[in-house]
DNA sequence: CGTATCCATTGACAAACATCACTTCAATAG
DNA sequence: CTATTGAAGTGATGTTTGTCAATGGATACG
């Protein structure tokens, strides 16, 4: 992220005084914000943590009917959650006959690990 | 996260059979995931991610102040998601007089980070 | 005192979300 | 062709979220 903002000491004033400089926001930041914050936000429900967290321990590609059972929650309602880390692309699918089996999209989660540590 | 589950096998079967064995889920797992959840969620949103960017990068106690003309909102609105940031437990703050000054927890964003790597 | 300032809280409201029952679609089996 | 099955889509519903205007509480200043 890097946002090199030059923040105004953070001494007492007199009343009467503006508290701070004004500054200015740089929107490439922000752009950057609002991508990490995607994937941060679909991560952000419980079962969608562990629906990843099976995928990427799985190493490969894993079928919805093997997914649902891990869950106390209705076929819809999973596949919704997996609609959700595809539209935050997080993962993808791909049929096979009836099944259809998901993966973690490789580097999906590099952005968001790279600016925590 | 180590979710240790022997998926069952993804080959084809004969319909009427079930699709996949019944599969435990440990709880341990769920807690776990319910936590960094909770902190994925709360960095879910552009603007609390920038918040945490920006007290991350002061690497000190950054005041109200300077963090509310930052972005192109309220100052209710800043007071909200500080507030939202110190229930998920990744800040906490400490007043100087009339000020406000947050600070981003140590180790706040540790189990997140080590689950992501 | 009285007034100004910083910040949090409240109330309100639209938008987004999580969930389920129901339905639809595609593909396979017989 | 017909019936069955895996998975996605729809509609409905209750909850949560992001935002602001208005208010309140505490502190500093004169």
């Amino acid at each position: 992220m890097s946002v090199d903002l030059e923040l105004a000491p953070k001494t007492k004033r007199a009343a009467g005084q503006p508290c701070c400089e004004p500054v200015v926001y740089p929107d490439v930041e922000r752009e950057q914000a609002v991508r990490i914050a995607t994937v941060a936000k679909a991560l952000g429900d419980p079962i969608r943590l562990q629906l990843i967290d099976v995928l990427r321990k799985h190493a490969g590609k894993v079928c919805v009917c093997e997914l649902v059972p891990l869950f106390d929650l209705s076929q819809p309602t999973v596949s919704h959650h997996l609609k959700v880390l595809r539209d935050a692309g997080l993962v993808d699918s791909e049929r096979q006959g009836l099944w259809a089996y998901y993966y973690v999209i490789p580097n999906a989660l590099q952005e968001l690990s790279a600016w925590l540590n």
